[in-house]
DNA sequence: ATGAAAGCGCTAACAA
DNA sequence: TTGTTAGCGCTTTCAT
């Protein structure tokens, strides 16, 4: 079954190729091709289910009219959401999303990098792993836009959309040493150059300080994603164990903290009580746990919309000689307070 | 910035194109090309940072080295954790993985589906939201491989990878019968014409039959996916009423599970003392919420892993003249017993 | 108002 | 062992 082309339609009507392509690309009127003919085209289109080849159309053209969204862990509901969102942004406009997951591997993203690139994608939206921008640099000067979402990455002339991660997490913190939490322990994953988490830590820190409260590097613990629950695990034990006795901990992101949840179960840790959770990220495990958690949210849905808008303004923008300065949107979080942190003073 | 092609391979080493196409794609050895000659285009190829055009040889084979993989809603964990999985299945193949999300409506399905097509898809992985098999029997007759995941079609030749969502159903509907529970009520999601569902309301139907129970319209609760948490919320208040009077809910899925969840908490109502609560699929919410609810948990990475051999195998045995009988592979489920529906008798 | 022809980068059949 | 050539389907410039 071989599909019509052009060249069908255009015998079919004993007319030339480039008639039907004009009339077929809406450039009818503005070339003066007489109605009776355009009506006759399009007829026949219709009639044959003409669909346009994408590989002729862009080894001419050099565009794929297709965006790519790289996430790097799709399983997270965090990015899932982004996902679902950006492809509702999308699909009504002329652009086909590529959804990608580079599962946290930096070389994995890389290669789906330079897949995107090699499949001439109009615009990229990400949430990087790189450590550096040199990558992004040289795509973004050879013409394709990139949009950051979630993860910036210092100094990069590159569009942004994420949250401003060391306020909220000063926020939660404070609130935190509010209630009369004395030592607080955080449990984040790395190691990783990613800027959210670091800018976690970083509020994490700077809210120890104004609050009064004593930083120690013992009550960080680092640990690496893959088997996270016996990583938690081992993390959350330290952490309870003297010299460090936290009785609250700050976890980095949802996921840290229902493996957190997990790990309390399991030990049989009542919270408040035995120790408090807190996190990043709202999710329905937040919501639904018992108790539930205190987080930090995020305005996803927001992050989707306006990583769209930007995407499609950059891309609609090239080739025209305006230039727009690099837009960096830091979107306000969500300080919601649950039960996972009961005033300590009340629990004593 | 100009990429460098074929041509500018064979000019910069005064050799034809054909021969570094020939070179590059492996079969140097094979054509007798000599071993010095193969190292200098390799090279050269190294150098100018060649890159094959996607469009040039797609327009020339009409593949595209791509597969698709539609999901019905890529913000349920289920799905977003079988994209996980595929990609990684994927990852080592020569396929790339183009993930497209229908957020449950038939129409953007067959969008996607096309634009799929279009691209010269090399196989489809797809979660259908489908009433009939005719979108999908053009697809196959046309030469490109299908594989159902999840939802399967009646009478479809098309390969399939779920689970059996009749027994499960009818075990835990069974296992509720066993504790005492004799007033049991459904919520589910429509209308829909997914087999997944219709499967799950037959296993209730049969379960209810074989454990003595009488079934009524009434105890079944059809909602809409949207404003999900309102509908929810109507279809609760009714199942508890006289004369429905329901002690027990079994729901169609994590989804409705959760959000029966929230409702529960809104209404103060007890798990399972007030009402108990079983669901198809397993997730983090099920095992964290309070209480854990008892879920009938399918095997997710094996669905992906299946699904990621079927369609590469009808891939490779494209052309070649060997005729595999369809597969309809449905995997077993798991009933994992939590305390969201404690002994009846004992908590009267 | 419409047509002819070139060329995008690649592969494969055929020549040499 | 390597080169020549045609053509995949489309757009676009230049003719008519």
């Amino acid at each position: 079954v071989k599909k019509a082309s052009l060249a069908d339609i255009a015998s079919a009507l004993s007319v030339s190729k480039s008639l039907v392509s004009i009339v077929l690309n809406g450039r009818g009127d503005e070339l003066n091709i007489s109605p009776d003919t355009q009506k006759r085209v399009h007829a026949k289109a219709k009639e044959l289910h003409y669909v346009p080849n994408v590989f002729a159309k862009g080894l001419k053209e050099g565009k794929s009219h297709t965006i790519g969204l790289l996430v790097s862990d799709i399983s997270n509901e965090f990015y899932a959401r982004l996902c679902k969102i950006i492809e509702g942004e999308l699909r009504h406009s002329k652009y086909h999303l590529m959804i990608c997951n580079s599962d946290e591997d930096v070389e994995r993203e890389k290669e789906l990098l330079e897949t995107l690139i090699n499949r001439s994608a109009d615009g990229i939206i990400v949430s990087t792993g790189q450590k550096d921008k040199e990558m992004f640099k040289r795509i973004v000067e050879n013409g394709t836009p990139v949009v950051f979402i979630d993860r910036d990455l210092p100094n990069s002339d590159v569009d942004y959309v994420g949250v401003d991660n060391i306020g909220g997490t000063e926020e939660v913190i404070t609130h935190l040493a509010g209630l009369g939490y004395q030592r607080i322990g955080l449990i984040t994953v790395g190691p990783t150059h990613v800027s959210t988490i670091n800018d976690r830590i970083t509020g994490y820190k700077n809210a120890l300080k104004n609050t009064g409260l004593k930083y120690s590097g013992n009550l960080v613990k680092e640990v690496s994603a893959d088997n996270l629950m016996d990583n938690v695990r081992e993390a959350v034990k330290e952490l309870l164990m003297s010299p460090n006795q936290v009785n609250a901990i700050f976890a980095i992101n949802n996921h840290v903290a229902s493996t957190c949840l997990e790990v309390f179960n399991e030990m049989k840790l009542k919270v408040p009580q035995d120790i408090a959770l807190v996190c990043f990220d709202d999710s329905p495990v937040m919501r639904l746990s018992y108790p539930p958690v205190t987080v930090i949210a995020q305005p996803v849905d927001q992050i989707g919309v306006e990583a769209s808008k930007l995407i499609l303004n950059r891309i609609n923008q090239k080739g025209k000689d305006v230039k727009t300065d690099i837009v960096k949107e830091v979107l306000d979080v969500e300080l919601i307070i649950r039960r996972s942190c009961g005033d300590y003073l009340k629990n004593l």
